[in-house]
DNA sequence: CGTCTGGTTGATACGACTCAAATTTGGTGG
DNA sequence: CCACCAAATTTGAGTCGTATCAACCAGACG
């Protein structure tokens, strides 16, 4: 598992070569430290290899919003380089292995490599597609619909970077990440994730999600999955074979 | 004014006669109209040169949540064309007049030309960064700063643009599209406009925005404008000069 | 062990919603 | 130019979802 993109794109060895050599530079992060703070200059595009990250922005009066989150195969913004400053921050939920990559080693990787091009892309529009699912999260749906909706999220990006199976996964965010994520507090977050258990909908503990009705969930929190666009050719594909 | 990217990037006479040509595509569409609806195969990048149109995703007990709005100057996706769908729609709120120009025109169009790239980059990262921000709005502002937040945003993305000026500028969402843009209500955007025409915060009627102390709206809205990514170096220069 | 972080519970308050109706505005056709 | 109609705005009363504040509890950790 190197990233993401094996789901989208039929990539050939060459392509995994490539992809290998340019995430050799790695690091590590530890838990609740921020990779990147917003006004920094960036200067690498970040890959995550293992753990969980989010992207927040924070509020004078010290409210906080997680934006987005990245869990492994993730990649943090292809272009952003172009911005002179980060108006963002983005910070390790768990310890991190992230592989950071230059732009050199960008144009490397893309340069006469139209899956990695094209998959690529893709990756950066679902991301997207998620910010703006998000804003219709937020914008419309009750706090019952709300995490619903993004606990089924989480549990589908994972399986499709093989982090996930029979309705389990890790799940490292706690109830107040939960809260930030959703924009709801710590303690509604609490009594709502009570009530998703009740219905039989759902186990969370220890850091572990277990889904027990996928389809009965993704019924109640309206979700409807076009947005993550995993109908690519690409998927469990191989251009070698 | 062809394009908003030329209050980005310094673009040469070349590049403008380009974007020129490239822009003859046009096409009317009537007010509440859809220009594209989810679901939808993309086929073209949608430049608006007049008119506002939103982009919205509706929910199956028929709430609907604009999660974008264009005004002119900007493009629809640079680069949608390659998901298969839409998941969204895009529709008219006035009378508008968009360039369409096909998948291969972009590539002629960026083709060796690495001012226009560039600045279409920025576009796009501006684009998202305003999707986080209203994912920040939607989820820690309250229904008063995020109004006033929405309302900053449009006045400062028509003054790049030179569709504003001195405070003032056409403002043809309803309460009702407002409402849809922040998650609140119709009748309750009524009553927090009052407020902030009571406060002397604006005016707003007859489709027309009058900010009448922008320094303090943005206040009051916890307005950073870091996020719009205004401090590039090409504005209001000139690659010929 | 004490301390800390994360989770849980209860009581109360308030911001935003709902429903319903009145009023104003803007467009259309006679 | 006026009469009419639909759309948009405004107002009021009552309700509800979620926030707030304040404890308390459990497990992890040094």
């Amino acid at each position: 598992m190197a990233t993401k993109l094996e789901a989208f794109a039929r990539l050939s060895t060459d392509d995994r070569v490539a992809l290998e050599r340019v995430t050799q530079n790695t690091r590590y992060i530890d838990a609740r430290r921020d990779l990147i703070s917003e006004g920094d200059k960036p200067r690498y595009v970040h890959l995550v290899l293992d753990g969980w990250a989010a992207r927040y922005k924070s509020l004078p009066d010290g409210k906080r919003q997680i934006v987005s989150l990245f869990v492994p195969g993730d990649f943090c913004d292809v272009n952003v380089y172009i911005l002179k400053y980060m108006d963002h921050s983005i910070g390790a939920i768990t310890r991190l292995k992230v592989a950071l990559i230059s732009p050199d080693e960008m144009s490397v990787l893309t340069e006469g490599r139209p899956r990695i091009t094209q998959a690529l892309w893709w990756h950066e529009l679902v991301t997207i597609a998620i910010q703006r699912e998000w804003t219709l999260n937020l914008g419309q749906r009750s706090a019952y619909e709300r995490l619903g909706h993004l606990l089924v999220e989480l549990y589908l990006r994972l399986r499709t970077v093989g982090r996930a199976r029979d309705g389990r996964c890790d799940f490292p965010l706690t109830q107040n990440d939960l809260a930030d994520a959703t924009g709801l507090t710590a303690v509604h977050v609490n009594r709502i994730l009570q009530e998703l258990r009740r219905d039989n909908l759902i186990e969370l503990e220890r850091k572990q999600l277990h889904v027990l009705d996928l389809e009965r969930l993704m019924d109640v929190s309206m979700f409807n999955l076009n947005y993550l666009h995993l109908d690519h050719e690409g998927r469990h594909l191989d251009a070698n074979e």
